[in-house]
DNA sequence: TCTGGGGTCCTAGGACCC
DNA sequence: TCTGGGGTCCTAGGACCC
Protein backbone atom coordinates (compact mmCIF):
# COMPACT_ATOMS: atom_id res chain seq x y z
CA UNK A 1 0.00 0.00 0.00
CA UNK A 2 1.52 3.12 -1.19
CA UNK A 3 2.06 5.61 1.07
CA UNK A 4 1.58 9.57 1.64
CA UNK A 5 3.99 11.74 3.38
CA UNK A 6 4.07 15.15 4.23
CA UNK A 7 6.91 17.47 5.34
CA UNK A 8 6.54 20.90 6.47
CA UNK A 9 9.35 23.09 6.95
CA UNK A 10 8.72 26.83 8.76
CA UNK A 11 11.17 29.34 6.73
CA UNK A 12 13.79 30.41 8.84
CA UNK A 13 11.86 30.12 11.66
CA UNK A 14 13.46 31.60 14.44
CA UNK A 15 14.12 34.80 12.36
CA UNK A 16 10.57 35.03 11.61
CA UNK A 17 9.48 34.62 14.87
CA UNK A 18 11.72 37.46 15.84
CA UNK A 19 10.11 39.80 13.06
CA UNK A 20 7.01 38.85 13.53
CA UNK A 21 7.37 40.04 16.94
CA UNK A 22 9.17 42.93 15.82
CA UNK A 23 8.12 44.31 12.63
CA UNK A 24 10.09 47.03 11.83
CA UNK A 25 12.94 44.55 11.43
CA UNK A 26 11.14 42.92 8.47
CA UNK A 27 13.19 42.33 5.25
CA UNK A 28 15.93 43.27 7.48
CA UNK A 29 18.97 40.86 7.71
CA UNK A 30 18.29 39.29 10.96
CA UNK A 31 20.12 36.92 12.48
CA UNK A 32 19.65 34.83 15.52
CA UNK A 33 22.67 33.87 16.71
CA UNK A 34 24.86 32.79 20.29
CA UNK A 35 26.73 35.60 21.83
CA UNK A 36 30.30 36.29 20.55
CA UNK A 37 33.17 34.92 21.41
CA UNK A 38 32.05 31.66 21.19
CA UNK A 39 28.58 31.48 19.62
CA UNK A 40 27.46 30.48 16.22
CA UNK A 41 24.50 31.06 14.06
CA UNK A 42 21.01 29.50 14.69
CA UNK A 43 18.94 31.16 12.06
CA UNK A 44 19.82 33.71 9.23
CA UNK A 45 16.36 35.57 7.63
CA UNK A 46 17.15 35.36 3.85
CA UNK A 47 17.56 38.70 3.72
CA UNK A 48 20.77 37.92 6.12
CA UNK A 49 21.75 35.28 3.71
CA UNK A 50 22.11 37.14 0.58
CA UNK A 51 25.62 37.92 2.49
CA UNK A 52 26.32 34.74 2.96
CA UNK A 53 25.60 34.04 6.53
CA UNK A 54 24.38 30.48 7.48
CA UNK A 55 23.29 28.67 10.01
CA UNK A 56 25.95 27.07 11.87
CA UNK A 57 28.89 29.69 11.43
CA UNK A 58 30.54 31.32 14.18
CA UNK A 59 28.72 34.62 15.11
CA UNK A 60 32.20 36.63 14.55
CA UNK A 61 32.37 35.48 11.29
CA UNK A 62 28.46 36.16 10.43
CA UNK A 63 29.32 39.91 12.02
CA UNK A 64 32.41 39.89 9.35
CA UNK A 65 29.83 39.23 6.16
CA UNK A 66 26.87 40.93 7.34
CA UNK A 67 28.68 44.22 9.87
CA UNK A 68 25.05 45.80 9.31
CA UNK A 69 23.12 42.73 10.65
CA UNK A 70 20.86 42.45 13.01
CA UNK A 71 21.70 39.69 15.73
CA UNK A 72 19.37 38.69 18.16
CA UNK A 73 19.82 35.81 20.83
CA UNK A 74 17.61 33.14 20.76
CA UNK A 75 14.50 32.84 22.61
CA UNK A 76 13.45 29.04 22.40
CA UNK A 77 10.31 29.57 25.01
CA UNK A 78 8.53 31.90 22.28
CA UNK A 79 9.53 29.65 19.13
CA UNK A 80 8.13 26.75 20.93
CA UNK A 81 5.09 28.93 21.50
CA UNK A 82 4.67 29.23 18.07
CA UNK A 83 5.83 25.63 17.23
CA UNK A 84 2.68 24.46 19.00
CA UNK A 85 -0.30 26.63 17.21
CA UNK A 86 1.64 24.94 13.71
CA UNK A 87 1.28 21.51 15.35
CA UNK A 88 -1.70 22.11 16.84
CA UNK A 89 -3.12 23.33 12.75
CA UNK A 90 -1.10 19.53 11.24
CA UNK A 91 -2.66 17.91 13.99
CA UNK A 92 -6.32 18.58 12.59
CA UNK A 93 -5.69 16.29 9.70
CA UNK A 94 -3.84 13.20 11.05
CA UNK A 95 -2.84 12.28 14.98
CA UNK A 96 0.14 10.95 12.85
CA UNK A 97 2.38 14.20 13.20
CA UNK A 98 5.94 13.59 14.20
CA UNK A 99 8.06 16.72 15.15
CA UNK A 100 11.67 16.57 13.63
CA UNK A 101 12.49 19.89 15.77
CA UNK A 102 10.59 23.15 16.34
CA UNK A 103 10.35 24.22 12.75
CA UNK A 104 9.42 21.05 11.12
CA UNK A 105 6.94 18.03 10.65
CA UNK A 106 6.24 15.15 9.12
CA UNK A 107 2.65 13.64 8.63
CA UNK A 108 1.35 10.58 7.54
CA UNK A 109 -1.88 11.06 5.13
CA UNK A 110 -2.13 7.65 4.10
CA UNK A 111 -5.24 7.18 6.07
CA UNK A 112 -6.78 10.82 5.81
CA UNK A 113 -8.11 10.50 2.71
CA UNK A 114 -11.62 9.53 3.47
CA UNK A 115 -12.25 12.83 6.01
CA UNK A 116 -9.58 15.22 4.20
CA UNK A 117 -10.05 14.27 0.35
CA UNK A 118 -6.95 14.35 -1.81
CA UNK A 119 -3.02 14.58 -0.51
CA UNK A 120 -2.88 17.46 -2.31
CA UNK A 121 -6.41 19.08 -1.35
CA UNK A 122 -5.06 18.75 2.69
CA UNK A 123 -1.00 19.98 1.58
CA UNK A 124 -2.58 23.18 -0.44
CA UNK A 125 -4.83 24.09 2.70
CA UNK A 126 -1.84 23.43 5.26
CA UNK A 127 0.29 25.36 3.23
CA UNK A 128 -1.78 28.24 2.58
CA UNK A 129 -3.36 27.95 6.75
CA UNK A 130 -0.09 28.23 8.30
CA UNK A 131 1.15 31.70 7.04
CA UNK A 132 -2.73 32.55 7.68
CA UNK A 133 -2.97 31.84 11.27
CA UNK A 134 0.93 32.21 12.13
CA UNK A 135 1.90 34.92 9.93
CA UNK A 136 4.88 32.58 8.81
CA UNK A 137 5.52 31.28 5.86
CA UNK A 138 6.22 27.84 5.13
CA UNK A 139 7.60 24.84 2.78
CA UNK A 140 5.87 21.66 2.01
CA UNK A 141 6.87 19.04 0.72
CA UNK A 142 4.93 16.21 -0.44
CA UNK A 143 6.22 12.63 -1.22
CA UNK A 144 5.99 8.38 -0.73
CA UNK A 145 8.12 8.26 1.85
CA UNK A 146 9.65 10.65 4.31
CA UNK A 147 13.03 10.73 2.21
CA UNK A 148 11.56 11.95 -0.57
CA UNK A 149 8.80 14.39 1.04
CA UNK A 150 11.55 16.29 3.12
CA UNK A 151 13.65 16.95 -0.32
CA UNK A 152 10.74 17.91 -1.93
CA UNK A 153 9.96 20.83 0.95
CA UNK A 154 13.54 21.69 0.39
CA UNK A 155 13.09 22.10 -3.06
CA UNK A 156 9.96 24.31 -2.55
CA UNK A 157 11.95 26.97 -0.14
CA UNK A 158 10.94 29.27 0.30
CA UNK A 159 7.09 29.49 0.71
CA UNK A 160 6.42 26.65 -1.94
CA UNK A 161 4.39 23.64 -2.04
CA UNK A 162 5.99 20.67 -4.24
CA UNK A 163 4.50 17.55 -4.74
CA UNK A 164 7.01 14.03 -5.78
CA UNK A 165 4.96 11.82 -7.03
CA UNK A 166 6.39 7.97 -7.48
CA UNK A 167 6.84 7.95 -11.08
CA UNK A 168 8.35 11.42 -10.50
CA UNK A 169 10.96 9.98 -7.66
CA UNK A 170 14.11 8.80 -9.71
CA UNK A 171 14.53 11.99 -11.79
CA UNK A 172 13.34 14.35 -8.90
CA UNK A 173 16.47 12.78 -6.76
CA UNK A 174 19.31 12.04 -9.43
CA UNK A 175 20.05 15.53 -10.51
CA UNK A 176 20.64 16.48 -6.80
CA UNK A 177 24.10 16.57 -5.30
CA UNK A 178 24.61 13.40 -2.41
CA UNK A 179 24.59 15.31 -0.02
CA UNK A 180 21.33 16.19 -0.23
CA UNK A 181 20.32 12.62 1.21
CA UNK A 182 19.64 12.32 4.93
CA UNK A 183 22.26 10.78 6.24
CA UNK A 184 25.27 11.52 3.84
CA UNK A 185 26.83 14.69 5.52
CA UNK A 186 30.35 16.66 4.81
CA UNK A 187 32.40 13.03 5.40
CA UNK A 188 30.77 10.81 3.46
CA UNK A 189 29.97 13.27 0.53
CA UNK A 190 33.74 13.89 0.27
CA UNK A 191 34.36 10.02 0.51
CA UNK A 192 32.15 9.65 -2.16
CA UNK A 193 33.37 12.79 -4.63
CA UNK A 194 36.65 10.96 -4.25
CA UNK A 195 35.11 7.89 -5.97
CA UNK A 196 33.69 10.54 -8.49
CA UNK A 197 30.17 10.19 -7.18
CA UNK A 198 28.78 13.87 -6.72
CA UNK A 199 25.29 13.53 -7.61
CA UNK A 200 22.02 10.72 -7.12
CA UNK A 201 22.28 9.75 -10.24
CA UNK A 202 26.24 8.83 -9.94
CA UNK A 203 25.72 6.87 -6.74
CA UNK A 204 22.74 4.99 -8.34
CA UNK A 205 25.44 3.48 -11.03
CA UNK A 206 27.41 2.18 -7.90
CA UNK A 207 26.89 -2.33 -7.29
CA UNK A 208 25.92 -2.95 -4.00
CA UNK A 209 28.36 -4.45 -3.15
CA UNK A 210 30.87 -1.95 -4.20
CA UNK A 211 29.03 0.45 -1.51
CA UNK A 212 28.93 -2.15 0.76
CA UNK A 213 32.96 -2.26 0.39
CA UNK A 214 33.51 1.17 0.66
CA UNK A 215 30.89 2.12 3.63
CA UNK A 216 30.82 -1.28 5.53
CA UNK A 217 26.85 -3.68 5.42
CA UNK A 218 24.91 -1.37 6.93
CA UNK A 219 26.02 1.91 5.47
CA UNK A 220 26.85 0.71 2.02
CA UNK A 221 22.92 -0.95 2.12
CA UNK A 222 21.53 2.82 3.35
CA UNK A 223 23.07 4.85 0.71
CA UNK A 224 21.55 1.82 -1.89
CA UNK A 225 18.73 2.44 -0.71
CA UNK A 226 19.04 6.30 -1.03
CA UNK A 227 20.20 6.75 -3.95
CA UNK A 228 16.83 4.89 -4.88
CA UNK A 229 14.50 7.34 -2.74
CA UNK A 230 13.70 3.89 -0.87
CA UNK A 231 12.52 4.23 3.13
CA UNK A 232 10.52 2.61 4.73
CA UNK A 233 11.21 4.32 7.54
CA UNK A 234 7.60 5.02 9.66
CA UNK A 235 6.24 8.32 11.22
CA UNK A 236 6.16 8.12 14.54
CA UNK A 237 4.29 10.41 16.85
CA UNK A 238 6.01 10.66 20.00
CA UNK A 239 9.03 8.88 20.76
CA UNK A 240 10.23 8.00 24.46
CA UNK A 241 13.98 9.94 24.88
CA UNK A 242 16.96 8.00 25.13
CA UNK A 243 19.34 10.19 26.54
CA UNK A 244 19.26 13.85 28.47
CA UNK A 245 22.29 16.26 28.42
CA UNK A 246 23.14 19.72 28.93
CA UNK A 247 26.20 21.14 27.79
CA UNK A 248 28.01 24.72 28.32
CA UNK A 249 31.02 26.44 26.28
CA UNK A 250 32.75 29.15 28.14
CA UNK A 251 33.50 32.10 27.07
CA UNK A 252 36.94 31.89 28.70
CA UNK A 253 38.84 28.29 28.88
CA UNK A 254 38.06 26.67 32.99
CA UNK A 255 41.73 25.83 34.01
CA UNK A 256 40.94 25.66 37.96
CA UNK A 257 39.96 21.62 38.74
CA UNK A 258 37.50 22.81 41.07
CA UNK A 259 35.38 25.03 39.04
CA UNK A 260 35.60 22.32 36.85
CA UNK A 261 33.92 19.87 39.53
CA UNK A 262 32.00 22.93 40.44
CA UNK A 263 30.10 22.97 36.64
CA UNK A 264 30.29 19.29 36.74
CA UNK A 265 27.82 19.54 39.77
CA UNK A 266 25.48 22.90 38.73
CA UNK A 267 25.00 21.05 35.01
CA UNK A 268 23.87 17.42 37.00
CA UNK A 269 21.12 18.84 39.31
CA UNK A 270 20.16 20.90 35.60
CA UNK A 271 20.20 17.01 34.02
CA UNK A 272 18.56 15.61 37.01
CA UNK A 273 15.59 18.57 37.50
CA UNK A 274 14.66 17.41 33.77
CA UNK A 275 14.39 13.75 34.78
CA UNK A 276 12.31 14.33 37.53
CA UNK A 277 10.14 16.92 35.26
CA UNK A 278 9.76 13.80 32.59
CA UNK A 279 9.38 11.21 35.53
CA UNK A 280 12.37 9.28 34.58
CA UNK A 281 15.18 7.58 36.32
CA UNK A 282 18.77 7.11 34.72
CA UNK A 283 21.12 4.26 34.83
CA UNK A 284 24.18 6.00 33.13
CA UNK A 285 25.70 8.95 33.60
CA UNK A 286 27.83 10.33 31.05
CA UNK A 287 30.15 14.18 30.75
CA UNK A 288 32.26 15.85 28.02
CA UNK A 289 34.94 17.55 28.22
CA UNK A 290 36.48 19.53 25.28
CA UNK A 291 39.98 21.13 25.49
CA UNK A 292 40.98 24.60 24.16
CA UNK A 293 42.51 22.84 21.11
CA UNK A 294 38.72 21.49 20.53
CA UNK A 295 39.68 17.41 21.09
CA UNK A 296 36.66 16.10 23.12
CA UNK A 297 36.15 13.23 25.05
CA UNK A 298 33.76 11.92 26.88
CA UNK A 299 33.66 9.37 29.54
CA UNK A 300 30.34 6.93 31.06
CA UNK A 301 29.16 4.73 33.81
CA UNK A 302 26.59 2.40 34.69
CA UNK A 303 24.57 3.07 37.77
CA UNK A 304 24.11 -0.30 40.49
CA UNK A 305 20.25 1.18 39.75
CA UNK A 306 18.18 3.34 38.63
CA UNK A 307 18.32 7.07 39.96
CA UNK A 308 17.10 10.44 40.12
CA UNK A 309 19.08 11.50 43.10
CA UNK A 310 21.13 15.13 42.48
CA UNK A 311 23.34 13.79 44.94
CA UNK A 312 24.61 10.57 42.97
CA UNK A 313 24.19 12.02 39.70
CA UNK A 314 26.38 15.00 40.49
CA UNK A 315 28.77 12.23 42.55
CA UNK A 316 29.07 9.83 39.64
CA UNK A 317 30.31 13.11 37.02
CA UNK A 318 32.31 14.09 39.08
CA UNK A 319 34.03 10.72 39.70
CA UNK A 320 34.22 10.22 36.03
CA UNK A 321 36.51 13.43 35.71
CA UNK A 322 39.31 11.19 37.56
CA UNK A 323 39.43 9.31 34.17
CA UNK A 324 39.71 11.94 32.16
CA UNK A 325 43.35 13.26 31.00
CA UNK A 326 43.85 16.96 31.21
CA UNK A 327 46.25 18.12 28.72
CA UNK A 328 49.16 20.14 30.49
CA UNK A 329 48.00 23.62 29.82
CA UNK A 330 44.93 23.14 28.50
CA UNK A 331 42.05 24.76 29.55
CA UNK A 332 38.57 23.07 29.28
CA UNK A 333 36.11 24.80 26.65
CA UNK A 334 33.61 22.91 27.23
CA UNK A 335 31.94 20.59 30.25
CA UNK A 336 28.35 18.76 30.02
CA UNK A 337 26.63 16.38 31.77
CA UNK A 338 24.10 13.94 30.47
CA UNK A 339 22.33 10.95 31.14
CA UNK A 340 21.01 7.63 29.67
CA UNK A 341 19.18 4.41 29.56
CA UNK A 342 16.08 5.65 31.15
CA UNK A 343 13.19 4.15 32.52
CA UNK A 344 10.16 5.60 33.96
CA UNK A 345 9.64 6.50 37.32
CA UNK A 346 6.66 4.23 38.37
CA UNK A 347 9.24 2.03 40.25
CA UNK A 348 11.55 3.89 42.75
CA UNK A 349 14.48 1.95 44.29
CA UNK A 350 15.38 3.17 48.02
CA UNK A 351 19.28 4.11 47.96
CA UNK A 352 20.58 2.33 50.61
CA UNK A 353 22.59 5.02 52.52
CA UNK A 354 21.04 8.30 51.29
CA UNK A 355 17.60 9.71 52.59
CA UNK A 356 15.48 9.46 49.25
CA UNK A 357 14.09 12.84 50.49
CA UNK A 358 17.13 14.68 50.24
CA UNK A 359 16.34 14.75 46.32
CA UNK A 360 13.35 15.85 46.89
CA UNK A 361 13.84 18.60 48.89
CA UNK A 362 16.68 19.90 46.61
CA UNK A 363 14.04 19.97 43.69
CA UNK A 364 10.99 21.74 45.33
CA UNK A 365 13.60 24.18 46.70
CA UNK A 366 15.02 24.83 43.24
CA UNK A 367 11.77 25.01 41.74
CA UNK A 368 10.31 27.80 44.19
CA UNK A 369 13.83 29.69 44.35
CA UNK A 370 15.23 29.00 41.61
CA UNK A 371 18.11 26.98 39.86
CA UNK A 372 20.86 29.00 42.27
CA UNK A 373 19.08 29.07 45.47
CA UNK A 374 20.75 25.68 46.21
CA UNK A 375 23.92 23.90 45.33
CA UNK A 376 25.26 20.91 46.29
CA UNK A 377 28.25 21.33 48.85
CA UNK A 378 31.60 22.68 46.80
CA UNK A 379 29.81 23.69 43.75
CA UNK A 380 28.95 27.61 45.37
CA UNK A 381 32.27 29.02 43.96
CA UNK A 382 31.48 31.07 40.55
C1' DT B 1 37.43 32.04 10.91
C1' DC B 2 37.53 28.99 14.62
C1' DT B 3 33.90 26.15 15.40
C1' DG B 4 26.43 25.82 20.09
C1' DG B 5 23.41 22.69 22.26
C1' DG B 6 20.23 19.16 21.98
C1' DG B 7 19.81 14.72 20.34
C1' DT B 8 20.20 9.67 17.50
C1' DC B 9 22.61 5.88 15.63
C1' DC B 10 26.65 3.07 14.36
C1' DT B 11 31.20 0.93 14.99
C1' DA B 12 34.90 -1.19 17.19
C1' DG B 13 37.47 -3.12 20.88
C1' DG B 14 37.81 -5.37 25.31
C1' DA B 15 35.95 -8.16 29.11
C1' DC B 16 33.57 -12.04 30.20
C1' DC B 17 30.99 -16.35 29.66
C1' DC B 18 29.95 -20.76 27.58
C1' DT C 1 50.20 -25.16 27.00
C1' DC C 2 47.80 -23.38 23.46
C1' DT C 3 43.80 -23.02 21.05
C1' DG C 4 38.49 -22.19 18.89
C1' DG C 5 34.06 -19.31 18.09
C1' DG C 6 29.82 -16.96 19.39
C1' DG C 7 27.17 -13.92 22.18
C1' DT C 8 26.46 -10.13 25.31
C1' DC C 9 27.61 -6.12 27.79
C1' DC C 10 30.11 -1.98 28.37
C1' DT C 11 32.71 1.98 26.84
C1' DA C 12 34.60 5.67 23.68
C1' DG C 13 34.45 7.99 19.61
C1' DG C 14 32.50 9.69 15.47
C1' DA C 15 29.05 10.93 11.86
C1' DC C 16 24.98 13.03 11.40
C1' DC C 17 20.55 15.83 12.09
C1' DC C 18 18.14 20.36 13.32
Amino acid sequence: MPRWILHVDMDAFYASVEELDHPELRGKPVIVAGPEPRGVVATASYAARQFGVRSGMPTTQAKRLCPHGIFLPPRFDRYEEMAQKIRAILSEYTPLVEPVSLDEAFLDLSGSELLYGPPERIAEEIHMRIPKETNLSCSVGVGPNKLVAKLASDAAKPGGLKIVYPEEVQSFLDQLPVEKLWGVGPKTAARLEEKGVRTVYDLRQVPLGLLRSWFGPKGGEALWQLARGLDETPVVPVRESKSLSHEVTYAQDIFAKEKVEAELRRLALLVVDRLRAERLLAQTVQIKVRFADFTTCTRQTKLPEPTDQAMIVAAEAVGLLSRVQIPPGQGVRLLGVGVADLVPATFRPLPLFLDPKLGDVLCEVRQKFGTDALRLGNSSSK
